[in-house]
DNA sequence: AAAGCTTTTTGTATAAATTACAATTAGTGT
DNA sequence: ACACTAATTGTAATTTATACAAAAAGCTTT
């Protein structure tokens, strides 16, 4: 089985193919076309994550990638992400950011494409069987260890990157990587390694607890040997009222 | 003369053309292809306004749109946003900001086109003559007063507007907008007509001079019949320490 | 030339938020 | 019962924000 992608591609230097798996019309990728690259993070005990493919064919043969397809063209750009994100992992609505268009002239050596970066936070599933299919390997690299990627995919880690770490308040991006119940330290964790930084403990309750888009469960922590702490829950509907009225979250 | 928009707008029910006047192949926007849109923002005394286009040809002959144009194969995203600004404006060397890439299916009625939003600040200069080879017209109108627009350039307008407000003091967009010299009033009626509220004056300016990338001139106003204000400048170095230093800006 | 007008500029007292750090608490393990 | 650990609460000192008032510097009028 070969993606859209590797049709497109090969189809550059003008040549007849067949339509692939997906019927869709060689031609509507003469030329010119447009993918869709997700940056895919997985976050899990204060650790932070990219998911990588290692490319299959050329060009870039070998060298790991961020995944990304062409956007077939009866499909949303929303869509496209999403299924990247679903045939590599098998989640199904998780949020998604777009983050920026990347389309220097010479960023793909076998023609016009520009590339619509997504960026996702999720917990490092297993792969999806599915996702062998895709690439010769794939695999969650922590962000501090990433290889040299291939084409320009270096620079648009980085811009999602920079963008994960200024909106992660202000989208609910981060709701999809803790327990439906969590401590305050588990959320004081998340922040700290997204942001790269730390934070008082006390003060960092104070200012989440004024935020009031969670709220404190009757539940507690248990079995573990100190004082347990108290679990609490994302309230969705508040944070979006809170958002709507314009709040400014800050940490 | 006619521009490549029009051209491969007609091209989509597979039919022969010439190339045009910038002689790229008609086949390279066969089926699907992607455009920049510039969303030009004119500031000037205290009123905001955008700058739109009225269409000359169908689809959506006589409405109101968003300038924009299909980016050539041999052009970066940035330059077409920038040929796009010079074309009707003349002017150079303004900053930029991408904004947004919209890609529904049936945004555009002809054909699959995704498009790139941009945005820009500038005074709201006279037309560029050649403008009027666009379209039908080309107008400021004031942001308050904008007309049903073609496409989802409503979308793209409401969207850019809310990046312009959310990003103007972190980019340096507005640095084009006031004379090289100006006073602190005119600074904060610049911010105050963007952001849509109002900020006390001596608060407003201890804030602005703690932030250090405003320079006190020795000169001062004249000819006003009250007590002249000092001159400042746009101490653009200094900003861009600050802004590569992470210094958060906010108002 | 003095008094008045207007807007800039500086000042100040109060309230609010941030910060650093200490004290208390609630569990488990010995 | 006591020690241990991490959660939770508290507090004093500092910084920042806010509202408002006073002073200053030109021009205009009398």
């Amino acid at each position: 089985m070969f993606k859209t992608h590797d049709i497109a591609m090969k189809s550059y230097q003008p040549r007849l193919l067949q339509d692939d798996l997906y019927s869709i019309p060689i031609d509507a990728f003469f030329k010119s076309a447009f993918s869709v690259d997700c940056v895919i993070f997985g976050y899990h005990e204060a650790e932070l994550k990219v998911l990588l493919i290692q490319r299959g064919t050329e060009p870039f043969e070998n060298y790991w990638a961020l995944p990304g397809d062409l956007v077939y063209p009866n499909e949303d750009l929303d869509s496209a992400a999403l299924r990247i994100l679903n045939d590599l992992t098998s989640l199904t609505n998780i949020p998604i950011k777009q983050v920026k268009t990347f389309g220097k002239v010479d960023r793909h050596p076998l023609g016009r494409v520009i590339t619509i970066a997504y960026l996702a936070l999720v917990e490092p599933t297993d792969l999806a069987p599915h996702a062998s299919s895709w690439a010769r390997d794939t695999r969650w690299h922590p962000i501090a260890e990433v290889p040299q990627l291939a084409f320009d995919h270096q620079e648009i880690l980085e811009v999602s990157l920079e963008e994960l770490r200024s909106r992660i308040l202000h989208e609910d991006l981060w709701s999809k990587v803790l327990p439906a119940k969590f401590s305050l330290t588990q959320f004081q964790e998340l922040f700290e390694t997204i942001l790269g930084k730390t934070f008082d403990k006390g003060n960092f309750r104070k200012k989440v607890v004024k935020y009031k888009f969670l709220q404190k469960l009757e539940e507690a922590q248990r079995g573990v040997s100190h004082r347990p702490s108290l679990l609490y829950s994302f309230d969705a509907k508040r944070y979006q009222e809170m958002k709507a009225n314009g709040f400014s979250f800050e940490f």
